[in-house]
DNA sequence: CATGAATGAGCGTTCATTCAT
DNA sequence: AATGAATGAACGCTCATTCAT
């Protein structure tokens, strides 16, 4: 039998079928993993929830805990890709964009978020894998940002890696209810409002005061 | 036959080494819950944990899950009792001593904590009946502090569940990495320092300005 | 997508495998029931005995009491399905014919029998939902038949109740040591035999007397 | 310490105290064993029911096993006293009373029968050791008793091994029930009635006849 | 390629028995 | 002598994974 020359339409298309199956198990695997946890979901849950047979997994993955890794990857690829794609923050609409950017994409994939918090807080293995690296790079971001606005005169010489981490928190504290699942999530417009909302006090500060120069 | 009135003594040392027993359990099977989740502690390694065999929990805790509910609700109580004491918040330095409180609460007990916080991300009637409630008790308390002291022109009039918010998770972001284990559990006069650093950039902002009325 | 026609009949093939094997673990699990007692059989038993796994058991059932139900269950159904088929009894024919009936079933299933004794000794439920019906409907025929009997003068008119009680501890004087296993089972013929001796002892009496009627 | 030369009445009394409390746990045990069967039944259970800490039986007994080899003992010995006293059967009378004897001993320690039987139904080395010998004994009695009259030419020449059974057949239908508690236990006169009505059926059948002999 | 069936390993829990007091 | 506490062994059952079709 000779090989076929031109196979490719049919490979890509058995490829492409591949990944789309693929997909939805991680997508049926994630959101059962972000609701009860890892270890609370058996392979039993994900292949039910995904519609297929139960064997039908590990012809697309090795296990239970490839399926977890795989979904921890892509969650942090979209990370990654976002971090790439910005430079150096330079004014406050680059904070902002930079932030909803963030935001979108932590919603746009909400439930393996949500999976990735729930692993990263009793795994230090993920926690390290998918989580410490684009924080500190993150972090990094923020206080650079703060630091080089501190020595133009715009904001006050605080310590960056606090004002860091209080931006950050207060965004998570924004989020986390909504990723939880506790609150709706936001549309863009409220989104986009809220990173405002949130900025402004964070820059003005809650006391009454006069005289605040706003970012350029 | 008269009760004797002695063995009282017998009793009492009995109750309090089954007290000290069941406490050693819940202290071994935090931590393990902490380090691991709930679900993927095996009842094993708590009694392995606690140095007693596997069996001997069944004396002190109906069962695995009895044990996680009893640390749930002394990490609740905890806080509950700290919450009971606190008043109206009126000034800066009642607002310090909350955060502050509640910080060494918390990493008092930064195990339970841990273990409370793993259990509430993936299930939500833990979430309900152990955290739900005092946040809102707690967010409450900041959101009439915020309320007052903008009426009375002294802070600006912000939405107060929004700034609530911002500082919740401002100090959940100072406090999250300890909890974690990422960070080492910080000293007195740090956790001291961290607050009033905290406390400051919120309520005077990140920018510079002049005439920033101090909280009194 | 029309539904596929033709694969009925690999449905039937998995179906009639399926059956076979739950019949199968049933019987091992009966004998053992029997044999020990639901209580002191372990799944682990049922399994060795059935050729399985243990955890394939519960592929077929969902648990180990419910192995006990589906054999209390059949076994329930041939005696109900016996019991359906039979009328009034008119004629000593008749009667024989039930009681040989009846034998025949039960030691058919000699083990299913012997299990539902077993544990409807030691369990109310049991004997209400699998015994009691059965006996007091077999009980109901032979009152009827010694009552009816009776009004034509053929039988002498004893209390109905004490005379269906006496035939059915004749009977299973007869057949208890057998079924327990003390004996070994009756041949068809033998089986007939003793029917006939023993009833022709209860109408005759142990007495010697003349002109006895037979029965009909 | 000179060893005290008169001892023996605080021994007895101890012996004393010892044998009570011995039937106290026997006498709890045999109804649980009655009611649930020996496996189903738990130390804990005898304890509970006994009124005793778990590990006090092991004070009066090596172990559960041997509480219910004490009880079968008992029963045993009950029914080897009943059937020493016992010479030939020689009348009608005397038939009766050994009826009657062995009824009022059944009925006097039903919980003790009836836990017998239960355990005897599932296991052999019971079975063996403490009924078939005995029922063996009573059926010798009764054979005998039927071939010596039917030798006198009073009773029919039946298979005197079949007229055995069907005798004890017909007692224990109207005796099981009781047992087992489906119907409430029988008066003295109630018993003594049952046994008169049941062997004058057995003796004089069921079919009208005339000229039957009486049992002398 | 998809799957129902099968299974060893291991789970949470119970139990008869022993131990320390 | 009596017992609460402790425990290894074993229980009924579940699960991630493999196998046969």
């Amino acid at each position: 039998m000779p090989a076929n020359p031109v196979p490719s339409v049919s490979v890509e298309r058995r490829n492409r079928r591949f990944l789309r199956q693929q997909k939805e198990i991680m997508d049926a695997a994630a959101l059962l993993f972000a609701e009860k946890g890892y270890a609370a979901t058996t392979t039993k849950d994900i292949a039910l929830a995904a519609d297929v047979g139960e064997s039908t997994l590990y012809g697309y993955f090795p296990g239970k805990r490839e399926v977890l890794l795989a979904i921890l990857r892509t969650q942090a690829e979209t990370v990654d890709s976002l971090l790439a794609q910005i430079g150096q923050l330079t004014d406050r609409q680059g904070f902002l964009d930079l932030i909803d950017a963030l935001l979108e994409t932590v919603f746009a994939q909400a439930v393996y978020t949500r999976a990735l918090i729930a692993e990263a807080w009793v795994n230090d293995q993920v926690l390290n894998d998918y989580v410490v690296d684009r924080l500190r790079q993150f972090m990094g971001l923020l206080e650079a940002f703060l630091s080089s606005k501190a020595s133009e005169g715009i904001l006050r010489p605080i310590d960056p890696a606090l004002g860091a981490r209080v931006i950050i928190g207060s965004f998570f504290a924004v989020v986390l209810p909504q990723l939880r699942g506790i609150e709706p999530p936001p549309t863009p417009e409220r989104r986009r409002a809220l990173a405002e909302a949130t900025l402004s006090l964070l820059v003005e500060g809650l006391a009454v005061h006069k005289g605040a120069q706003a970012l350029p």
